[in-house]
RNA sequence: GCCGGUGUGGCGAAAUGGCAGACGCACAGGACUUAAAAUCCUGGGACCAUCAAAAGUCGUGUGGGUUCGAGUCCCACCACCGGCACCA
């Protein structure tokens, strides 16, 4: 297990980064300890494979991916050289390791995995991670202390210590052999920590050719280098090694007697993993000689499968999912211990509620808090309740169900609730009314058929969870599709990672830098509105961006300009003086009073261009708002204040309208703003977080006239205002007519004259 | 090493294959002010030239390509950021 002793519990293998915890960064040793893991690993194909049914950025399927690390290839048994001769006596008797490590309880083979089972013919060594179980077993008298040492070693050093010091091969002999399956080559055994116990089988058959960490190690330990795949860089030629092989090139004949040796000689001067051309690769029953890397994989695994040596297999990375730690603050499993076996409580023992503790910090044992409450521990029939937590993702791999319908107290959420809200396009729900336990709401709810689409309709968070919470949840929610109790297989089909704001010197934000920026002082500063404004302001949402203060400062001026587009200055100039002699006492309403509308507000028609400005906002912010690009709906209500702003009669329908759009990244302001157009009657929702959402009428935006430009060779010459109408044949004259454009293809050839009505116009002479 | 992303003014950025730099920051000049702050107005990619201006040339990381036309599409490369990494 991962241990942190500074956080006194357990920590699952993504919360683990670089030997370090994920939270504080406090060290990480290993230590034998039991607990309880969910099987996340059996949901690894299902995990993988619906990443193509969701909306999420490459980056992150791809972390994933890479994360759950799927590899396809085989297994092969090695025999133990000297086993079944009574040289080898002693056997694992235990059960639970042997399925660890997919190794029979009485070895007398060693399984491997291999993602290039072409190359078996090269496999000159073996080696064991040094936790497999088969070292004590295989090793000899002779190796004994230097093999015990080596483990020692390599328990001590800690996981970041182990990835630190990769560079250096380091391992030894266990002075055991092992037989070739496909040659009958006695290879010796070694053990070296570059061989994971966690991933495979914690074991494989070196190919130092072809390997580069193999070719290490046989190079520092003067271990055989055997060449199996032959490319074509070794004749010198410049041809690139292909899977397949190629037209016209007898392959079989590649390697000539002399041509051999060099082979040899140039594979252990250099390592090729490349796919190339199996040579040196038969025996009398198969060879793989002149095949591609694809088909000698497909032709040695079924040899392999047909003389039960080994298999095709799938492997993956991803670990199960350590799901138990040792701190009060977490749910508690409902399972008890009788007799020294578990058991679940019942679900009418459900919710199960942590004890109140009065000392609930973790202890150095490792014991859990929970062990404390004698009370709550031990229950009548003398069984005692497992003390360990869950961890905090638990809780965020269900809440978004949970929100739906959290006051249910018969089930994690409401079938139809669940239905209406998580449910697909085209679901069509017959729902009489909201469940009847919500007796707070004495007009039930009728559900309308859902149009939204499945799952949360958008997620939107940072890429830190992605091999975390982002992973957890999928898998916690397909569990919950498979058992019935949800609607789609995945949480979150439409998700964005909003980009990380870095320090104001484009690093990322962090103590030790010094250019952590607490949003508490900006809020003082600047208020809540210019904070949210400006961090829609910055740029694209999914990008990096530095903060800049000067910038918070820019979006704080545009509502300042947006302030004095409604008030008139006297008034609050009033008001601020009535407020320095005001009591607490006295009303704030009264003294918001005194600030008046500006004078230039009134209640007249809006001209055509007020309009057209008006309605180019709309546009432009409810497109941008659909494709969540804040930054440029931003930069359009800010066009729209400095037209404004300038107008000598400023029609109330027209700044009403601004509000609305301005509502929903100013909030505050806008709100504020709203109430005072009250005085118009205009019969406003009271409220303008209840205000419909302006539509814009495109007939408004309707130019008469425009500029278009007059291009010679697709460089700018002119522009020119023609009619919206303007013809082809009309732009085309008027193009040719043009006097600044005209020098530039006197005396040349017009080929050809490009139009693009409403666009430009490009004249193409040579 | 592998995977993903991003390269546009001094800075954050904008631009359905069609006038590159909208909008904002910073800067400079001006107005208001006794002065400052705040506010308002004006300016600006680079080069060349000039008393000044017009005109011109170049310009979206680099090199090619497609196209009447490329920041945008294609190929190769470089740099930076993020993730994974002895995964057999």
């Amino acid at each position: 297990m991962n241990w942190c002793p500074e956080l006194g519990t357990v920590l699952a293998n993504e919360e683990v980064i670089d030997g370090k915890s994920e939270v504080g960064g406090f060290p990480v040793i290993r230590k034998p300890m039991r607990q309880w893991m969910l099987r996340i690993t059996a949901y690894a194909e299902k995990l993988l494979a619906d990443l193509d049914t969701i909306d999420w950025s490459d980056s992150l399927k791809e972390m994933q991916r890479n994360w759950i690390g799927r590899s396809e290839g085989a297994e092969v048994k090695f025999q133990i050289a000297g086993s079944g001769t009574g040289i080898l006596p002693v056997c694992s008797k235990d059960k639970a390791d042997a399925e660890t490590h997919r190794q029979d309880a009485c070895a007398t083979t060693i399984r491997v995995f291999t993602t290039r089972p072409d190359t078996l013919f090269g496999a000159t060594y073996m080696v064991l991670s040094p936790e497999h179980k088969l070292v004590p077993q295989i090793t000899t008298a002779e190796q004994k202390k230097a093999v015990e040492d080596y483990k020692a070693h390599a328990a001590g050093k800690s996981d970041l210590e182990r990835t630190e010091l990769a560079k250096e091969k380091t391992g030894v002999f266990t002075g055991a052999y092992a037989i070739n399956p496909v040659n009958g080559e006695k290879i010796p055994i070694w053990i070296a920590d570059y061989v994971l116990a966690s991933y495979g089988t914690g074991a494989i058959m070196a190919v130092p050719a072809h390997d580069e960490r193999d070719w290490e190690f046989a190079k520092k330990f003067g271990l055989k280098i055997q060449p199996v795949v032959g490319s074509l860089q070794m004749r010198g030629q410049d041809i690139t090694p292909s899977p397949t092989v190629p037209n016209g090139v007898n392959l079989t004949t590649f390697v000539t007697i002399a041509e051999k040796q060099a082979a040899v000689h140039y594979f252990t001067d250099v390592c090729v993993a490349a796919d190339g051309v199996g040579i040196f690769s038969s025996n009398p029953e198969v060879s793989l000689d002149g095949l591609g890397t694809n088909e000698a994989k497909n032709k040695i695994t079924a040899w392999l499968e047909e003389k039960n040596l080994g298999k095709q297999t799938i492997n993956y990375k991803l670990r199960d999912w350590l799901f138990s730690r040792q701190r009060y603050w977490g749910e508690p499993f409902p399972i008890i211990w009788k007799n020294g076996q578990h058991e679940a409580l019942p679900e009418s023992a459900l919710p199960l509620l942590p004890p109140t503790l009065e000392d609930y910090k973790p202890t150095s044992s490792g014991e859990p808090p929970l062990a404390r409450a004698k009370d709550w521990l031990n229950l009548p029939d003398g069984s005692i309740r497992e003390t360990n937590t869950m961890p905090q993702w638990a809780g965020s791999c269900w809440y978004y169900l949970r929100y739906l319908d959290a006051k249910n107290s018969t089930a994690f959420v409401g079938k139809d609730v669940e239905s209406y809200w998580m449910g697909g396009e085209g679901y069509r729900l017959k729902v009489e009314g909201f469940r009847k336990d919500v007796a707070a709401n004495p007009e039930p709810l009728t559900l309308e058929p859902s149009t939204s689409t499945p799952g949360v309709d958008l997620y939107v968070g940072g890429t830190e969870h992605a091999v975390l919470h982002l992973l957890y949840a999928r898998f916690w929610h397909k569990v919950l599709f498979d058992l019935g109790l949800v609607s789609t297989a995945e949480p979150f089909f439409k998700l964005v990672n909003q980009g990380l704001i870095l320090g104001s010197d484009g690093q990322k934000m962090s103590k030790s830098r010094g250019n952590v920026v607490n949003p508490d002082d900006v809020l003082v500063e600047y208020g809540a509105d210019a904070f949210r404004l400006y961090e829609m302001f910055m740029g694209p949402l999914q990008d990096t961006k530095p903060w800049n203060t000067q910038g918070v400062e820019g979006v704080y001026r545009f509502l300042g300009r947006v302030w004095r587009l409604f008030v008139d200055e006297p008034s609050e100039t009033e008001f601020e003086q009535a407020e320095t002699v005001t009591t607490k006492a006295q009303s704030h309403q009264g003294l918001l009073d005194l600030i008046k509308l500006n004078s230039s507000i009134k209640d007249v028609a809006a001209t055509p261009a007020q309009l057209k400005t008006l309605h180019a906002c709309i546009k432009k912010v409810t497109e941008d708002l659909d494709g969540m690009r804040f930054n440029t709906a931003i930069s359009a209500m800010m066009v729209f204040v400095n037209d404004a702003i300038s107008w000598e009669a400023k029609p109330v329908s027209v700044l009403k309208t601004f509000l609305q759009l301005l509502a929903p990244f100013s909030p505050h302001l806008a709100e504020e703003l709203w109430a005072k157009l009250a005085t118009f009657n205009l019969q406003p929702a009271t409220n303008l977080a209840y205000a419909p959402w302006p539509k814009f009428d495109a007939a408004l935006l309707v130019e008469n006239e425009i500029e278009i430009p007059v291009q010679v060779n697709g460089k700018l010459r002119d522009v020119i205002k023609v009619s919206v109408t303007a013809t082809v044949a009309e732009l085309e004259a008027l193009a040719l007519a043009n006097e600044k454009a005209k020098p530039y293809y006197e005396g040349k050839t017009i080929k050809k004259i490009i139009v693009v009505p409403k666009k430009l116009v490009n004249i193409v002479a040579t």
